[in-house]
RNA sequence: GGCGAGAUAGCUCAGUAGGUAAGAGCGCAGGAUUCAUAAUCCUGAGGUCGCGGGUUCGAUUCCCGCUCUCGCCA
């Protein structure tokens, strides 16, 4: 079988993050390099998307043009795929002549086809720029709530949706000038007519559970004609001679690179009609990998151009789209500084590249958002990954050199079917594009196998009987030399297959319960192939790469009035005495001087502080909280402390002391 | 506002074409072990499967409503 795969192509106007990687270039890199070593027929592409309104107003912001925008990102976003072991065959760009020309003549077919018609439609202009502006590049005051920085198409305070017309005092927020309405004439492309055609090929295909819904959704509300042309200077032409200063959509020429970057990749090997092996063959499978925000594009748009140019155009015959990786809690934002941003980890753990690949895996999103921690990402490591895999090999690798280093491998059956099965169970689920499913199966083989070398202990086994159980394991490990190959390529898997003098194997080898080799022998004393995370690397890696907080950035601010406020009566109190309650290891009995007497609250603190330590130190205290009864004592409001690192609670004071019965306001 | 997705153990997630054992990994507790990067193995505790109704002999699983999160569209 022949496949092309492909992944996203990214955006030229940014760095990648982790969830861009945990999103498409990771499940379609695994998903490449699985089938190679099945032996098909692959070609792995993808490439930069360098057109497009959001690199001209990039250009704007940064005050260049948009030519040195994509010149400095397109290095950029090769080097980060490549670097992480993204095992592209060719990597190319939407700036490049063939595809100008490819598309060009796409919209000219399209048109010939009857498929395109000619609309006007009003749009906002930036004088002072020069340039076209999407809805959200406009603000002004909110029709409704009065709110002066809200956006063309939401307002972020009150949440209504607007449209850029409903702003009052609307300007760029480019330049602040107030736009333009300008009225211009558009190609649209008449997806309500192709809808039939889409929907036959639609039910054709097996989508993802996530996938299916959002197709129906769309086909169900019925496909609306879409604009594919825009008014911009930055862009492929609209190849007509009425057209000046009209460039083609960014979404209806950018999945057209796919085509194009495999016409590039068949010029660069000399061949240039291989080309056709893949997109005018009905027998190669082509496979986009891609994120949600994708979907449409490429189930709906994508396949209708295919479609509506009648040329025989091979079809997508999966699009298995991830959902969005969160980092801590939050989306990951490249304009909030939210992000961990693909070159910048090189930079700052450039020996921990097969790790991250790992915990992305392991973390990523394909049915749903997932959450990426740090916490999580150093527990999946250490504990997974180096705990369960690279221990269980260099555990069986020093006894092996402990009892020499060289053996004849007489691999028992269970074990040989154990293998086997697995790697049948792996290859299942990287079908079925369940990524981390297939990474969990190779951790369930890792169990078993320290399960198995527990049980025969062969330590305790005389040494020439020990040699044997041994190096039965050494089977196992060739095949982990390839199993791991799709996952940890750069690092793990290659250092594994060294140390233990192996090639890669093809991976129907490995589903065969026959053994992989004869003899094993270790040419070097082993060496751990990934060392555990420390706390102080942890911390390092933090350091490096969240150099800003995400809390105060988020606009949900639950705001109170100053009357609000007021209604909270705090004062400064003197602690007279302070004892713990029986039963209990939380609560403290502790009893205050306020303005009006003595009052006795009870304090969730003793793990925080000794009582005698209290006695005589001044607090705040909540005076007109309701009183409530905890542990039988009747506590009469409330002593502030601040929490601290780890949930350490730490008193809040004034800073020199004051009488008793002080307001704090 | 319309549409869609999600809400399951402390954490990250599976799962159930409706039915007496609700699962995994991590974390935690106890035990075993010491070949291995304090790694491994065994045992165990932990969940009114988001909230409220309904259908049903029976619902975490179906239907309706609600809340929260996310996405798409306008």
């Amino acid at each position: 079988m022949r496949y092309l795969v492909t992944a996203a192509l990214p955006y030229a106007n940014g760095p990648l993050h982790i969830g861009h990687l945990a999103g498409a270039y990771l499940p379609a890199d695994i998903f490449a390099r699985y089938l190679r070593l099945r032996g098909e027929e692959v070609l792995f592409i993808c490439g930069s998307d360098e057109h497009g309104v959001a690199i001209t107003l990039r250009a704007w912001q940064e005050r260049t043009t948009p030519q040195a925008i994509i010149d400095k990102y397109h290095p950029l976003l090769e080097e980060s795929l490549r670097r992480l072991g993204i095992s592209l065959d060719y990597y190319g760009r939407t700036t490049d002549p063939l595809h100008h020309d490819l598309s060009q003549r796409f919209f000219l077919r399209l048109l010939e086809k009857g498929w395109l018609e000619k609309r006007k439609v009003e749009q906002f202009w930036d004088p002072q720029a020069s340039t076209f502006l999407p809805d959200r590049y406009i603000v002004g005051t909110c029709p409704h709530c009065g709110y002066e920085e809200a956006y063309g198409d939401q307002c972020e305070k009150c949440g209504a949706l607007l449209s850029p017309a409903d702003l009052i005092h609307p300007r760029s927020r480019l330049t602040g000038t107030p736009p333009e309405k300008r009225l211009s004439e558009q190609f649209y492309l008449r997806l309500d007519a192709l809808q039939p055609l889409v929907e036959a090929y639609v039910s054709r295909c097996h989508w993802k559970p996530n996938v299916g819904p959002v197709i129906q959704n769309w086909l169900r509300a019925g496909l609306a004609p879409r604009a594919i042309t825009r008014d911009l200077d930055w862009g492929i032409p609209v190849p007509l001679p009425d057209m000046a200063g009209k460039v083609l959509y960014v979404w209806f020429e950018a999945p057209l690179g796919y085509i194009s970057i495999t016409q590039r990749w068949a010029a660069s090997r000399g061949a240039p009609h291989r080309w056709a092996d893949f997109w005018l063959n009905p027998d190669t499978r082509i496979i986009h990998f891609i994120g949600k925000d994708n979907i449409v594009f490429h189930t709906l748009l994508f396949p209708a151009i295919l479609i509506a140019a009648d040329e025989g155009y091979t079809l997508p015959a999966a699009v298995p789209a991830n959902e969005f990786l969160n980092l801590e809690g939050q989306k990951i934002s490249t304009s909030r500084r939210w992000t961990i941003d693909i070159h910048e980890y090189l930079r700052a753990a450039p020996h921990r590249l097969d790790e991250l690949r790992f915990v992305l895996t392991a973390l990523m999103p394909q049915t749903r958002d997932r959450d990426f921690t740090w916490e999580e990402f150093a527990s999946r490591i250490n504990n997974e990954l180096v705990a369960t895999i690279t221990n269980l090999i260099h555990r069986i690798l020093t006894l092996l050199w402990r009892y020499g280093g060289e053996a004849t491998v007489i691999p028992e059956g269970k074990l040989l079917h154990t293998r086997a099965e697995s790697a049948r169970t792996i290859g299942a689920r990287l079908e079925a594009y369940d990524f981390s499913g297939a990474l969990e199966a190779i951790l369930h083989l890792a169990q078993l196998a320290n399960k198995g070398l527990t049980e025969s202990a062969p330590w305790h086994l005389p040494p020439e009987k020990a040699v044997g159980v041994v190096a039965s394991y050494a089977d196992l490990l060739a095949a982990m030399g390839t199993l791991l190959e799709p996952f940890m390529p750069l690092h793990v898997a290659p250092k594994l297959r060294e140390q233990l003098g192996v090639d890669l194997l093809n991976w129907r080898r490995l589903e065969d319960p026959t053994p992989l080799l004869s003899s094993i022998k270790l040419k070097a004393a082993p060496q751990p192939l990934v060392p555990k995370l420390s706390p102080d690397e942890l911390r390092s890696m933090q350091t490096q790469l969240l150099p800003t907080a995400p809390a105060s950035a988020s606009p949900s601010v639950a705001y109170i009035s100053i009357e609000e406020f007021q209604k909270v009566q705090l004062q400064v109190v003197t602690i007279r005495s302070a004892e713990r309650i029986p039963k209990s290891d939380k609560l403290l009995k502790i009893t205050i001087e306020a303005a009006d007497g003595t009052h006795t609250v009870v304090s969730g603190i003793a793990q925080h502080y000794e009582p005698e330590a209290l006695i005589g130190q001044q607090a705040i205290w909540v005076a007109n909280l309701a009183p409530r009864t905890l542990r039988g004592v009747s506590s009469e409001g409330m002593l502030l402390f601040a929490e601290g690192e780890g949930g350490k609670l730490i008193r809040v004071a004034p800073e020199t002391p004051v009488p008793p019965g002080s307001p704090v306001q």
